[in-house]
DNA sequence: AATTATGTTGCGGT
DNA sequence: AACCGCAACATAAT
């Protein structure tokens, strides 16, 4: 899924295109994707968008729609009378790129933006334009509550976010100190740090010199300050770059992130790392794939 | 054909 | 009781 560069990224875009205009419709075509009455959107206000986590919430004018795009789920806004847009991995044939948008191209395409495609499961129409929800694997879902108190239930179990000044290197030592998995898992731990997902993990370890297998509860008191300041300094370098489109993810607008550019480690198995040239490694933790330099990371 | 994929959750075991 | 590992969810690309 998007991870927390990601999802904020989208949180942008959306707050840029959308606060302020009225939903006039909600068409669900893939009813388990949709929790609570999609009907009691229709006319309401996009007040302000907010984020927690991976989690991203829509402050209406009467209630809360929150959406989590889980592994593939994109929103992608088309403005009322704009371009056509498709956006996919490698260019396709007919299709020109443009400023990271690939205009025109195939339109039956899993990952096309020509919308909506097979993998659209909930469009919402507004007064200035269509926002479309696509999922290919459809773990994603969008939820209306309604009451403060409903929202509070929803976001309890996040971890603090990394910009919080709960998220203190007192908290973050004290919470491996009692995790005897590896320190990859408890990165990935969203009750422990909101937003670390796999690529985030991986490369927050290399910027810490730390090999993922390494128990958290093993760590040095040099290792736990290097990798606390390296994981707001990875975030903030992937929010620099507009996010990670590894695969599924996409912009608001489309575009795709950039930050493979400058990944460390990152689906990097087998080229040179970038500070020593050793080959970058690639091994199964719990089931996930992880990277990591043999050399500086030892 | 088997493996892989940006995530979370619920179940069973320790 | 808290913690931990793993299967499950659904679909396509390689």
């Amino acid at each position: 899924m998007p991870e927390l560069p990601e999802v904020e990224t989208i949180r942008r875009g959306l707050a840029e295109k959308l606060v302020g205009h009225k939903i006039l419709s909600v068409d669900v075509r893939a009813p388990k994707l949709f929790i609570g009455d999609a009907k009691l959107l229709r006319g309401q206000i996009v007040i302000e968008m907010e984020r927690r986590a991976k989690l991203l919430i829509w402050k209406l004018s009467d209630g809360f729609l929150l959406t989590h795009l889980k592994m593939t789920g994109q929103l992608i806004f088309q403005p009322k009378n704009g371009p056509m847009v498709i956006s996919e991995r490698t260019p396709l044939e007919n299709s020109t790129v443009n400023d990271g948008l690939v205009i025109g191209g195939h339109p039956d395409k899993a990952y096309g933006l020509d919308l909506p495609h097979k993998h659209t499961h909930i469009l919402i129409e507004l007064d200035n334009g269509t926002l479309f929800f696509n999922d290919l694997r459809k773990f994603g879902w969008l939820k209306y509550v309604h009451s403060p108190s409903d929202l509070k239930v929803e976001v309890a179990k996040y971890g603090p976010e990394y910009t919080w000044p709960e998220f203190s290197l007192e908290y973050f030592k004290s919470g491996l100190a009692k995790r005897r998995i590896t320190v990859k898992q408890a990165l990935l731990d969203q009750t422990f740090i909101a937003g670390i997902g796999n690529i985030y993990a991986d490369e927050s370890l290399f910027c810490a010199k730390i090999d993922p297998r390494r128990k958290a509860n093993e760590l040095t008191n040099s290792e736990i300050k290097k990798l606390f300041a390296c994981v707001p300094e990875v975030f903030n370098l992937s929010l620099s770059h507009g996010g990670t489109s590894s695969q599924h993810y996409r912009q608001v607008d489309g575009k795709m992130g950039t930050y493979l550019d400058v990944a460390n480690v990152y689906k990097r198995e087998g080229q040179p790392c970038r500070v020593c040239g050793t080959p970058i490694k690639r091994i199964k933790i719990t089931g996930r794939s992880s990277h990591f330099c043999p050399h500086c990371q030892s």
